[in-house]
DNA sequence: ATGTGAAATTTTGCATACAAAATAATGTAA
DNA sequence: TTACATTATTTTGTATGCAAAATTTCACAT
């Protein structure tokens, strides 16, 4: 028995999870219109389907829904990158406070493993290697949190920034400063100081929110010294809110 | 001119919104089955766009979808509760940490008037009238955060926790509590100290979720004594979570 | 060339139609 | 009566159809 209960997922969520790759790994980039048409025949499935995991990413704030005019991908403008790195960091920030409390001792030591080979994809500069272990640190610590409330919230906001795709080559001193935070991560995880590791996320989520937010900046003056155009960026500045808060 | 751009709503979007309502109002109870050729009459629509609507809320985790089988409205288990606050409480926390630092001195002063207005309603014993004003202190600090990703990601975790209907007349001395809990709130604002703030915020949430926890011990006890059953509860226990964390 | 406006095309939004699955109902045997 | 199998009904999931809105095309005038 190969597969135990695979087969039994709907096609809409299917839909959702391609959308979701695509749009997370740049395959639609940030503010390209969705054409209906185009994707449901991309995904081998009618409108309907589509349409209705359209409507699950806009929900999840991955896409904007404009009325009459379909739906476009997700492109923060720097204040809402900024805004997204401000609750991404909180949301770490508690991550990081219930793991030193509920983490198990071989999870420290795999999340030690991953710190190491870490450090060695930074020596080979294998920036992809870096950022997947740097990626599944993070996931390491809120998977110790065992709140997967905090684990879907959190994967849900992400996705916006990762859809970003800001995984440029960074500044190698930032990146340095980027190591040292990690091992500090690891050793208050390793001593469960909450407190600390709470301190130093929120910290390393601010720094990387700066490279960021500068290399917005960098990618958008090069935009505009193409279109030879002194305005300042047109993209949409404001995320839909549309989510009632009684 | 008394409509500005008011019309300019999707249909879906609209539904979307009835619904929300319905089940944060409890009209749709947890746990309780949505048939789509009923609410799609009760609203006034064909059955694809309130599928949309269903689907974003999902998306949202307002319902649960089961495949083949339509949508449910999301009914909490005591741990997904729990989990749900302990989201709360980080996003307050953070939300407190920011207020302090970006509040004006006039949003200080409503705050502090709705705080005396809410003291005022314990007086009277208005509950309703105190949820009001309760949540629109919170509100209030939501709003001087700054964040609107903040905002709408807290409007979307905390509708899950709405859609409880919890709001059962408390215990007096835990009320009184809050109360004080509120006034430190308060104080902490208004000398702008976040971290301060931060805290009391978390306790406070620690503290309504002990209480909406051990409401749902007596609900549940009671709802099995009705039954005769000595068997646990069997509602779900696991909030979906098919999010991607990349 | 550039701008303008009308017609043609595309695209979206919603409703309906149909097949598959699940649920309810019915009948029969123990 | 209860258990079980079988059929009927309902409900869901997907595809298709059609009208309204938006976009594009293109002719024409400036």
């Amino acid at each position: 028995m190969a597969s135990p209960t695979l087969p039994a997922e709907s096609l809409v969520l299917k839909v959702a999870q391609q959308l979701r790759d695509m749009l997370v790994e740049g395959l639609i980039a940030p503010g390209a219109k969705l054409n209906e048409r185009e994707l449901a025949e991309a995904c081998a499935v009618s409108r309907t389907p589509l349409r209705e995991a359209v409507r699950m990413l806009a929900a999840e704030g991955l896409v904007v829904l404009l009325p009459n005019r379909g739906a476009i991908a997700v492109s923060l403008s720097k204040q809402d990158a900024a805004h997204t790195f401000e609750v991404i960091a909180g949301l770490e920030a508690l991550s990081g406070e219930l793991a030193a409390q509920r983490i198990t001792d071989s999870e420290i030591l795999e999340i030690q493993a991953l710190n190491l080979e870490m450090r060695a994809a930074f020596l080979r500069r294998d920036l992809p290697s870096y950022y997947r272990l740097n990626a599944q640190i993070h996931a390491g610590i809120n998977r110790a949190a065992r709140n997967p409330v905090l684990i879907n919230t959190y994967g849900q906001v992400n996705a916006r920034l990762q859809a970003l795709r800001f995984r440029s080559n960074q500044d190698t001193d930032k990146w340095r400063e980027a190591l040292i935070e990690h091992d500090a991560m690891v050793d208050a995880l390793g001593r469960r100081d909450g407190p600390a590791l709470s301190q130093i996320l929120t910290r390393h989520l601010n720094a990387k929110r700066d490279v960021v937010l500068a290399q917005l900046s960098a990618a958008e003056s090069l935009t505009a010294s193409e279109t030879l155009s002194p305005v300042d960026t047109p993209i949409n500045d404001t995320l839909a809110t549309q989510v009632t808060q009684p």
